[in-house]
DNA sequence: TTTATATGGTTTATTAATAACTCAATTATT
DNA sequence: AATAATTGAGTTATTAATAAACCATATAAA
């Protein structure tokens, strides 16, 4: 028997996974899909499809996101025909950004 | 050694893990924080936010709406203030529907 | 109302994720 | 160019997620 999770999580955080999973069974129901139907499609099992429905934080975001994709949730507010322009030109933004960052006062002179 | 997962996981699902990733990692570099920064803040470890901001399909989507959260990554375009305003609107929405779906054809008449 | 199906909520064995570490390679600053 | 810090990637032990049962309840259709 697992141990329940006992990582926090924050209630923003909580709300968003709720409404992920209230927004995945809304699609579901809307095309007509049994949560076995869909956990098939999915390539998951039926009790994680309810975990996912739920909004439990420790599904894993695969799972997850396979699901809402399947019945047509639209992730980041994108569809697919947009998805991979944006993927092209969040990666051009990432070349003008630092690769790494330094902590702002890294040696303290005190000696004096 | 866990063996690596073997879930199917379909392309678009992939590119928009790998968006959020993006998006995590940008949003870090912008607030200034080290990748041990934001793992501490959002409780997780630091190899577990790298994979998370490689878009690795595995991590639990609790963690990594946990990192999005914190480093201000709107999650479905919505800001915090947002939130729970919408989860409530949800609700109501639901009430209206169906708790459960029919197979369409479910007995085929073939005694004839 | 009856019947068949879908759903919710358990349990348990198996599988995979996670934390904590190490080390090499990059990167930013002086 | 030298130095110090960040990052990337790999390893292993531990912990938790997942799949597959099962059953009781709720729901939709006849």
């Amino acid at each position: 028997m697992p141990k329940p999770s006992t990582r926090p999580v924050s209630q923003h955080c909580l709300d968003a996974l709720a409404l992920l999973g209230q927004l995945i069974r809304e699609a579901r129901l809307a095309n007509a899909l049994t949560t076995s139907d869909l956990a098939v499609r999915a390539g998951i099992s039926r009790s994680l499809l309810q975990r996912i429905e739920r909004g439990d934080p420790g599904c894993s975001i695969g799972a997850a996101f396979e699901a809402a994709v399947i019945c047509g949730v639209p992730l980041f507010e994108l569809d697919a025909r947009l998805l991979s322009d944006r993927l092209g030109r969040q990666k051009e933004k990432m070349v003008l950004l630092p690769k790494s960052v330094r902590s702002v006062s890294r040696k303290v002179n005190d000696d004096f």
